[in-house]
DNA sequence: CGTTCGACTTACGTAAACGTCAAGCTGATG
DNA sequence: CATCAGCTTGACGTTTACGTAAGTCGAACG
């Protein structure tokens, strides 16, 4: 049956995931999931709702930050002002990503630097060991 | 007393921290105030510490990842071999760091690619609605 | 028909980084 | 002297995002 759904295996297989992570999000509503019995079927939304789960942690979103973008998407699909939002909580997101970027680099560096002291003092040890020697 | 050492009060001000922070840190040897009876009274060594603390935690580094990079900070003193596994560790942080950084670029672009996606649909939006009235 | 297989529910466990009482000690102050 | 502010040590609570184990159930296989 080409009905469109997938199991739960299949979804973890195709995405990467868990069972229980896949009914973890289900709990905390972020999937919907058909019952066929007591087997969940997932349709096309819930696949597509699970690539912007995935995207947006590894954007740094919380579940609970998803959870309201993604509500905000389907009520607001034709509503500007939501659309708008989102867009901000999205810039303020990347604002945030950028400035720990810079800040890694600099830690980057920082530690680079540590590393070639580190290294000198090693190094100059092993000299007047063998000076000693 | 101008023995340059705080208070925990003072350093709670000064660094913006909780004495319950200050004091959880120090259970997990991160600093080592010295004691007045009862007292703790953190020195300009403490203050160091505290200081790069922070700043890791800024870069998003667990405690105990900090409590190894301060391990490299000060082990001028210490043993070849120690020194040297320190070393290594450090190396292999930086590993760490570089990684992180290299995802987080990528995060970055995409989320970036997802907001010129957005405006586009946002202004056109706006320009239907202009249209349409 | 018995067993196995996968999926299900329930519910306790985990790790990080503290928060939040409780209850006691201590130095300063009115 | 009594009180109060401020410090102390436990020790349990909180949040996030699941892991993991126990026990159940219907379908499928031999």
């Amino acid at each position: 049956m080409t009905d469109n759904t997938l199991t739960i295996r299949e979804m973890c297989d195709t995405y990467d995931v868990t069972p229980r992570t896949l009914r973890f999000y289900e709990s905390k509503e972020l999937l919907f999931p058909i019952r066929e019995g007591q087997k969940r079927l997932f349709t096309k939304r819930d696949r597509a709702r699970l690539k912007l789960i995935l995207r947006g942690k590894r954007f740094g979103f919380s579940l609970e930050q998803i959870r309201q973008l993604l509500d905000l998407y389907d009520a607001g699909d034709q509503q500007q002002v939501q659309l708008e939002r989102t867009y901000e909580l999205a810039r303020e997101r990347l604002a945030d990503m950028e400035l720990q970027r810079d800040e890694l680099n600099q830690a980057i560096d920082d530690l680079k630097e540590q590393l070639k002291w580190g290294e000198k003092i090693i190094t100059s040890n092993k000299q007047n060991k063998r000076a000693a020697e």
